[in-house]
DNA sequence: TTGGAATTGTCCATTTCGCGACAATTGTAT
DNA sequence: ATACAATTGTCGCGAAATGGACAATTCCAA
């Protein structure tokens, strides 16, 4: 169930391969990874803590985790998945503002940080990096638009289609595999539908050939068929 | 019902008072009015269709409009409504993609329309407009993720009490009336509710004194209390 | 002033989902 | 090999929302 490249990346091979690492001088980047560092994380520890002021621009190096929020209700709510290359947290840094959600780590996972200032600095001194952001978080924005429109349009088998989907958009989280180990009830939170409801929906889709359903997690059979599912 | 704000406001008027113009220089803004233009729409009219290839940024100049969706299914999806100030469709422009949702005048409305090509050169020429664009995005990925946070987390009345909230970001559109003329049928299309729950809830929230409802419209009377509630 | 259109308030039948429960299955650590 | 934990598959009950229907109200224009 493991993603299928096997090499174990570095620190430094994670920051040189982003997409938002390619447009930097020399200059730059020697002070990207001359601040940037790692830390790994359990299954179910928190990366970062709904609350907390913000520190760090987080990229997944190797692992998986969750954007998620919980009420006070006892309900939680997961946003969004960050697989491989992933990086989050922008949102908040820029804004300047306590974080708004935990990041949770799903499986064992290895975190590049990037302190707020380093950030900062390179918002204010690469044009290019300014550019990534600005895509990434108009990416992210559409995504976040179709998660809602799938909510309130479409009917419960293809909104859990279309979630899925989401968790491999190939901007924000390049060069993934059509695996995804996730539990029906991880799914669950992400889809914002019971467990139960999932577990029959994925059989649905499975059914109709969209993806293949196992014991710790799915495997994508047809991705551009899982987005257009019901529109 | 009108806004209380009784001068009409002109098109250029609105261009210098907005808030990406202020960090112009001279040449920039002379650019912008030149190329920037004005169009009147009745209620009801299509101020932009889904599918179109994307020839403007638009701004609400008077008036106000919703982004919508519909399905084939008949069904229709309000996704936020923009109030005069508001500027949209910034991120179809970036992508260079075709436009994802309808853009609906809810009355009559008078609309600021700039070119794309004036567009994507301030994009390329002005750095206090690209911090802009990111702070603009940033802010209304926010109101996305808190509106998908709720609909997974709240239950029905503080939905449609942060919805209603979600209107009056100050952000993305400031100076703003308390009074929203809008239909509770329409209410219904921002939520994702039955207009029959959606009157329940706007009566339940008038008891509780957050807002008044009146024959065409509402009216907030606690906009704080309506973002803090159920959280 | 009056008629018609839009909007609101409320009823109810039907649908759908969530949630608790529990057995069956699969994976993992000892 | 075996016990234990995690996950999946499936019921059925109760709660809640949807959507149709229709009367009452309000607004607006002739």
């Amino acid at each position: 169930m493991d993603n299928s490249n096997t090499k174990s990346p570095s620190l430094l091979g994670a920051v040189r391969s982003a997409s938002w690492s390619i447009g930097l001088t020399q200059e730059e980047l020697a002070r990207v990874e001359s601040t940037v560092i790692e830390r790994r994380f359990a299954p179910g520890s928190l990366v970062c803590r709904k609350g907390e002021p913000v520190e760090y621009w987080y990229g997944v190096i190797e692992g998986l985790l969750k954007l998620s929020s919980d009420a006070e209700s006892g309900k939680t709510a997961s946003l969004t998945g960050v697989p491989p290359g992933g990086w989050f947290g922008e949102g908040s840094l820029l804004k300047s503002e306590i974080r708004r959600y935990d990041g949770v780590a799903l499986r064992d996972s290895r975190m590049a940080l990037m302190p707020r200032q380093t950030f900062l600095w390179l918002l204010d001194h690469s044009i290019s990096f300014n550019r990534y952001l600005l895509t990434q978080l108009n990416e992210r924005l559409g995504q976040f638009i179709c998660l809602l429109e799938s909510e309130r349009l479409l009917d419960t088998d293809a909104r859990v289609a279309r979630c899925v989907a989401t968790l491999f958009n190939p901007v924000l989280y390049p060069g993934l595999s059509r695996k995804l180990a996730v539990s029906q009830e991880e799914l669950g939170y992400l889809t914002g539908i019971s467990r139960q409801r999932v577990n029959r929906s994925l059989k649905i889709l499975q059914d109709a050939g969209y993806l293949s359903v196992a014991y710790g997690g799915i495997t994508i059979l047809n991705l551009d068929g899982l987005r257009k599912l019901g529109s």
